[in-house]
DNA sequence: CAACATATCT
DNA sequence: CAGATATGTT
């Protein structure tokens, strides 16, 4: 098989699909090996082939492993037969030849043409194929690993999708894809972290703003990248052979269950967010669009040793409105009373419901 | 339905 | 433009 084209003729063509998986069967070994150079040097992935048997026992052990075949012909007709053909009926196949003969070429088109239509590849096949020329991501453990770790360095404060993608370095991958996984991912952790976790990713704005412009008064640390009590990194655990080696559709577990936290609470002014005594960095109101309107001096902490609290109406609106549409996060200090007075049953707000 | 992408809002 | 969130697609 001769094969001319180089990487070069590619540098025009934006967002090659790079990464499809090529099944190259050619009984040549020489060819086999420089054809796969070549596929290689546009980044596809290239599994040679010497043997048709050889071949198909692998499509059949693990069909999701190729994307397309390339088979050259010019050794298939000993026997007149399309074995290959045939038989990896889901594999949409290119078949070369450098066989000059008009018939040969003719009869392998034809034949081709008969099995594609006869049997064209699934739509399952057709779709994994499709990702890789859109470039769709796969969120492999490892991919995921890597983004945690980023969000993890970051601190929750910092997490945002830029930053992340620039401390992942992985070719190819967008803010966007990064802006979307962050984006489940936080959802997940609010649902499975109500009380510490879920209400950072909530207020985050509304407490930079806060430390900005209201120096805390109280014993507490500042809200910065130490603050990172988090639960710490939280690593997926794929279940054991929940995913195989290689492609099967991965299975990522972000259940509390699926994670173990190397973090262990310490003593400390941040186990008390347990409590949830501790303080008012979740007291809410929303500095967003006035940052200096907190009217109260100073957040309450259990000692009572600080100044009453007299935050305005609206900002109390805001706070309780917020307040019932997260019915899963605890309740904020000092909105209970208020929501009573409205008639509303407080029920623990610990309660997953 | 989960797991992405893409559109829209701020 | 970037980030957050809503909506769409497979």
């Amino acid at each position: 098989m001769v094969c001319t084209a180089t990487a070069n003729d590619l540098s025009a063509w934006k967002d090659f699909p790079k990464g499809l998986r090529v099944l190259l069967l050619d009984e040549d070994t020489k060819s086999a090996a420089e054809i796969k150079s070549k596929l290689e040097s546009m980044d596809y992935i290239v599994y040679t082939f010497c043997n048709e048997n050889e071949a198909l026992s692998a499509v059949s052990s693990r069909p999701e492993s190729f994307h397309v075949a390339i088979i050259e012909v010019s050794t298939i007709n000993n026997n007149g037969s399309f074995k290959f053909l045939e038989t990896a009926k889901d594999l949409p196949t290119i078949m070369a030849s450098n066989v000059h003969c008009i018939s040969t070429m003719m009869k392998c088109i034809a034949l081709g043409a008969v099995e594609f239509l006869r049997k064209p590849p699934s739509e399952d096949k057709l779709r994994d194929i499709w990702q890789h020329v859109v470039h769709k991501v796969d969120w492999t453990p490892e991919l995921h690993t890597k983004f945690v770790q980023a969000v993890d360095e970051l601190g929750i404060d910092q997490a945002i999708p830029s930053r992340i993608l620039k401390l992942m370095k992985v070719e190819g991958l967008t803010r966007h894809n990064v802006a979307s996984h962050l984006q489940k991912y936080r959802m997940h952790r609010r649902h499975i972290l109500p009380k510490e976790d879920g209400r950072k990713w909530l207020q985050r704005h509304k407490m930079q703003s806060y430390m900005y412009t209201n120096k805390p008064i109280t014993a507490f640390p500042p809200y910065h990248s130490n603050y990172v009590i988090s639960v710490g990194p939280l690593y997926p655990m794929w279940g054991a052979g929940a995913r195989a080696p290689s492609h099967p559709p991965s299975i990522q577990m972000w259940g509390v269950q699926g994670y173990y936290s190397p973090w262990q609470p310490t003593e400390g002014w941040h186990s008390k967010l347990y409590t949830g005594v501790s303080l008012s960095l979740y007291a809410i109101p929303s500095f967003q669009q006035n940052p200096t309107g907190f009217h109260c001096s100073c957040a309450m902490d259990q000692r009572r040793n600080c100044v009453e609290h007299h935050p305005e109406e609206e900002v109390i609106e805001r706070t309780v409105r917020e307040a019932m549409s997260k019915l899963w996060l605890p309740l904020p200090l000092g909105l209970k009373p208020e929501l009573s007075r409205r008639g509303i049953s407080t029920i623990d707000a610990s309660c997953s419901c």
